[in-house]
DNA sequence: ACATTTATTGACCATTTGGTCAAACCGTTT
DNA sequence: AAACGGTTTGACCAAATGGTCAATAAATGT
């Protein structure tokens, strides 16, 4: 249950859409404003700032980002049709969430970073869990960071990078998305495979 | 042999800089100047509008990027330490040119990619030369469209992500660059042996 | 019905920012 | 040394932008 009044949410999806198309320097407090139809003085009214409204989109993109990626609980089902479901579910977030907006933010500012530092967990839970399986010898043995880093950039990246995937494999926008949704099985197998083998 | 002027280029230098850490609506053209030493007003004398200038840059570094994913001349190199001397170059050119730069202006303005789509070439060589290998009966059947943006996506999001691993995975700056120190290595090694084995 | 608090907004302000321009500067030619 | 073309810059401008505020309107309490 969100602790947000009506007025608030419809500002803040309005502020996510802008800011995450036109990163912090590029958005208007302006355009902000039509997008949630109220006035600009409306708009100061419930968020003093630009800079506390874009904090506030900033964690929560930011926070739904980390929660999904530290999600792996270690419950009865079976590591790989778990693996399976959690690229699905990575691969739909990504769809829906612009990560390309937090990365340009991180890299104008890298000190946003700091504020979240102390919210998240020393190592992903992701790693443990693989490390735990391979010591139980249900996997041969990997890096578990090389497969954690190798799993999100499978995901991220060709989301990320669409547009130019697309230009220069001259595929046009209908090939490309049969193509991506056939995609999260493909690297769902490469990743299941290397864990099964082991990479190294 | 660049044709252009030492003040055109020390002007360059500094607008690439501010915009690839800053972005088009971050950039300001006083701070372009004061890094290349110069007024705003001459600033303004070599390139007419930021708008110009921002154009040079993005088509420079594009066209850098192109030039570099488009080059797979077919010589006498055995495919296998071709494609790992190729990563190396890879991650090395990702390493200095801002990769972010681009696609968080792509998202921005999609018509950029409008004036470039004419000087790329409708299909990566990449994915022809191992197309052909693979008629050759030199390797396995795979979808070369997925090796291709397997690789892209192993070298580049690690860079684009480096500040967000490191968070999620707990290693500090010096663990991180030991990693990916010998990452490339270990990427070049997967993409071989699925070439070799075949993906699907 | 009246008073009080909460929302809403048009008008306005100070600052920032991209861009201009006339004047000064400098090396070369005549 | 005067004239000339290219270069440099301080001063300036118009537009855009984040933010404020007094006035008004709507909701809420008594």
């Amino acid at each position: 249950m969100s602790n947000l009044t009506e007025p608030e949410k419809k500002i803040l999806d309005a502020a996510k859409k802008v800011f995450e198309t036109q990163g912090y320097t590029g958005a208007r407090m302006q355009q902000i404003a039509d997008e949630a139809s109220i006035s600009k003085a409306s708009l100061h009214y419930y968020f003093r700032s630009k800079e506390k409204l874009f904090e506030h989109i900033f964690d929560e993109t930011m926070s739904d980002f980390m929660e999904l990626v530290s999600t792996w609980n270690d419950d009865s089902e079976h590591w790989e049709s778990k693996l399976r479901h959690f690229i699905i579910q990575f691969f739909d977030f990504l769809k829906t969430k612009s990560l390309l907006f937090i990365l340009g933010e991180i890299n104008r500012n890298p000190e946003l970073l700091l504020s979240r530092r102390k919210k998240s967990k020393p190592k992903a839970k992701f790693i443990t869990y693989f490390e735990n399986l391979q010591e139980a010898g249900k996997i041969k043995p990997s890096n578990m960071y090389v497969i954690y880093i190798f799993m999100h950039s499978l995901c991220a990246y060709p989301i990320l990078n669409a547009k130019l995937f697309q230009l220069t494999t001259g595929m046009n926008n209908h090939d490309f998305e049969m193509f991506m949704n056939n995609y999260p099985k493909t690297v769902a197998d490469l990743l299941i495979n290397a864990l099964k083998k082991g990479l190294q």
